[in-house]
DNA sequence: TACAGTGTACTACGACTCATAGTACAGTTA
DNA sequence: TAACTGTACTATGAGTCGTAGTACACTGTA
């Protein structure tokens, strides 16, 4: 279910929240759907319960998940408040990412088809286009 | 000059690195021109020496200045190479986190703002002037 | 009711990173 | 020579990361 790198200088809870977080957007994991217990996922990838509980709360906190004591822990539905300060912080992440791009030789015309082959796969807020 | 966060999470060195190559991105810093000796801005920042020195190497090892020792450190002519292999990490990167903030709400259109509001104020690789 | 499964909380430990402090060496410039 | 520059190394204290173990509260089912 999972590439994990342990040698990676990013700690492995992290590597998991954006992994986990990745399978939220594109909607591999849909809304409500129930994620591997911290247990069952510990020994899948032979990793620490704690490690896998730290990247769940931290997950909660970002509002991906919703998680139930005694029940598990499930995908949030996507986006239904904007959550104006987080896409702040992520349109400030963009602007430095998209300008270091640039300036390594990145074209505006290839940031756009980026931007389009993304659209697609993503599952965004409203969601009024029509598969 | 700066403004760094001693307490944050994210280590100061970091902040050193992200600062800094903003400011040589947007070309605030141009090439060639030499940058506050490693104990001159430590003083100025109250910081130690030893953790300017890291962001400093760090910066060399990205290839946005370079360092003569006895001389000082100096900013890095933009982009002479492609550095493919650099510009694939941040192309994944940026993929990321567009499809986050797209999953968060933003639209192409805004996308599509932020770039082009970008592209004048970044110093990009060509810059199809010839020097 | 029991029991197995769920999330959650806490302590303790070793390994590692971060920032500081101090010292030292090598090169450049006036 | 003197004052500046980058660079390298050791040592220390604080903090993080991952692991290990234990414990508690809740849910669903036999």
């Amino acid at each position: 279910m999972f590439e994990l790198d342990i040698r990676s200088r990013k700690p492995i809870y992290e590597q998991l929240v954006e992994r986990l977080k990745e399978l939220i957007i594109t909607e591999v994991l849909k809304s409500d759907e129930q994620l591997p217990s911290v247990r069952t996922l510990a020994q899948q990838l032979t990793i620490n319960p704690n490690t896998i509980q730290k990247a769940y709360r931290e997950l909660e906190i970002q509002g991906y998940i919703y998680s139930i004591k005694g029940k598990g822990s499930f995908v949030s539905p996507a986006s239904p408040k904007p959550d104006t300060e987080k896409l702040l912080k992520v349109k400030n992440e963009l602007i430095k990412l998209l300008s270091e791009a640039m300036y390594l030789g990145m074209t505006v015309d290839e940031l756009f088809k980026i931007i389009k082959d993304l659209e697609a796969s993503v599952g965004g807020g409203m969601e009024n286009d029509q598969n």
